[in-house]
DNA sequence: CTGATCTTTTGAATCGTTTCATTGTTACGA
DNA sequence: TCGTAACAATGAAACGATTCAAAAGATCAG
């Protein structure tokens, strides 16, 4: 039982020819039933799986498409990905995922890879510059969605959320509840995102005359470059600190939130009020609940699915941008009244 | 430029036979330097990129191996996944990667699929038994690891971490660092892993005739779940409470720090020291850094690699099971003189 | 110049599937 | 009974790369 059965062992077995049995596999009703229930028990008694390099020679294209993202261990491709398998599955293709992990030659590793593979499309989240690549792709037929990346809409598709709109939600949010002295964590201002966010903010902050916005750089976005900001705060003591604070992402929200829960003189939301961004798994289970900014994976990674499909089929040289507004989650770190998600109401 | 350039169109361009281009790309040694050169002006000239499925076709088998893991968000398999790739890489093949996202049909469909694509192996880490399933699969000519998951070595290859040793070193280190009153946190302990984490840490405790060790048990292993355990405590007030808890992964003991340390009656380690498994990113920055339990995740990756390509390459009914030894890393929340990662030591 | 040897190139056969024009069968109304 | 649809089944051709026996060309000793 060395070599795998193939159509034509089934065929024989059958007793009919070759066609017949792709007929079944493909055209069942173009089968009588007779013959079909022979040819299905044929292909059970052989155990024949169907050989997806053949199928796929014979059609010039595959039945998947190439997924390129920076970081399978972020949550937030990780629901991406989760996102365009699902949407991929319902129109019948799979979808291979590549890992670039920020390494451009990895990225450039992959591109490869898919094209030799023949993939219907590819959607990625590219690493530097990969517009020449992506237009060479094209001319071989390969159309390409840019994905967490906004691009002119005159030459790509793609797929984005607007930062912009994140920092105003966040920092309006902060005005709402009536916060004047605002701050905004994050850093450095050289990435994009970032640089968006905070934009947000300032917009926000202007539409209020009494309100102010300091900005804060953090040194990368972890937890600890968090807790240093929070402990250079704690250190500056009562009298000019922000009582309200915007983090660029939820892990420097939640070093901030530890630097000031450790001492005990600063409290969360009464003192200062806190909103991360990204709502990752851990906001909701931090000491105070952190309110934050959700991002729209699910409908990120099912649009990019959807603008490739457009692509695939369409012709024109005009393509679509699709840009996603974030969504505002509040919880304790702003003031809510209840804990959300059945954390417990005790705080301190 | 609709279609792409076939090896054919290659040899055209050039002006030489189809077996020349095809020893170019393949045995260049074989090729004089002149026509190498035309050949590779050609298909520079003609964008030509191989058809993986055709030479596929005719390999009879594909340069790809599949891994299928039950939640691509879990660090844990994140990092068995790129160390696979890696190893995967080294020896020329590509990894396709499935999530089955412990739902045995999405497992299933990825068997099928990898199947067709006629994968030189499968990596499998099984969401139920699949026993019956990988035995059809090796008659099929498809040899399959599995991936942390023990299993008889007569009829199965396998990479596994020990966790009863975990739960020894764990429990171990505790009574090394002079606790006596240990307690264990997790649950449900119909896991496998869970009540081998356990069992290893009784054993630690029986050496010591003065320790004891009490079971907590915990509704899931989350840092919700974490503190309430810690709340339990936190009321039973100063009396009978341990001085060293163990919980089952890293989740619960960020919980249950995070209620000790919301009341500030309990010290970690002065009061209560406490160490988690699975050492999470989010370990090291905990309000105290904390000790944790790390598996051998790349070593997982590249081991189950290697049995894969033994599997390729004997023909022999016997396999392997490697089962690795996890390692203790110590932080703050045992007792660590000084923190690790470069962390505030300014803990109250 | 011949023959032997080595290097390079050739091109038909092959892999397993799908496609589709063709042939065979059946059913039914005229 | 014949003609004509409608339906089923057939099997050769095609997809594009690799392989390998055979042919062609180059090199060199005698």
């Amino acid at each position: 039982m060395n070599r795998s059965a193939s159509i034509k062992d089934v065929a024989n077995q059958a007793g009919v020819a070759v066609g017949t049995v792709s007929n079944v596999l493909n055209y069942p009703d173009r089968v009588s039933q007779r013959t079909k229930e022979r040819v299905l028990q044929a292909i059970d008694e052989l155990g024949f799986v169907r050989n997806d390099a053949a199928r796929q020679l014979r059609a010039g294209h595959s039945r998947t498409i190439g997924l390129i993202v920076l970081d399978v261990g972020n949550p937030f491709f990780t629901s991406v990905v989760r996102a365009a398998e699902d949407a991929a599955a319902l129109q019948g293709s799979a979808v291979l995922l590549g890992d670039s992990g920020h390494d451009a030659s990895r990225e450039s590793n992959y591109i490869d890879l898919f094209q030799e593979q023949r993939v219907q499309g590819l959607l990625i989240s590219p690493v530097g510059d990969v517009t020449s690549r992506i237009d060479q792709l094209r001319e071989r037929g390969v159309p390409t969605v840019l994905v967490d990346r906004l691009a002119d809409e005159n030459k790509y598709s793609s797929v984005s959320v607007d930062d912009d709109a994140g920092g105003y939600l966040a920092a309006r949010h902060l005005l709402d509840i009536g916060r004047r002295r605002l701050a905004f964590v994050g850093g450095p201002a050289s990435i994009r995102q970032i640089a968006d966010r905070l934009q947000g903010a300032e917009r926000a902050v202007k539409e209020e005359h009494d309100a102010t916005l300091e900005v804060l750089d953090s040194d990368g976005q972890t937890v600890l470059a968090g807790r240093s900001v929070g402990n250079m705060l704690v250190e500056r003591g009562r009298g000019g600190l922000p009582d309200g604070i915007f983090c660029a992402n939820d892990l420097l929200a939640l070093g901030v939130m530890q630097s000031l829960a450790m001492t005990h003189r600063l409290r969360i939301p009464e003192d200062i009020a806190l909103i991360g961004y990204d709502d990752i798994d851990f906001a909701v289970s931090a000491v105070v609940p952190l309110s934050s900014i959700r991002q729209p994976t699910e409908a990120l990674g099912r649009t990019a699915i959807e603008l490739l499909v457009e692509e695939v089929e369409s012709d024109s040289p005009r393509h679509r941008a699709v840009i996603f507004t974030p969504e505002l989650v509040v919880r304790q770190s702003t003031g809510a009244a209840q804990s959300t998600a059945g954390a417990p109401a005790d705080i301190p």
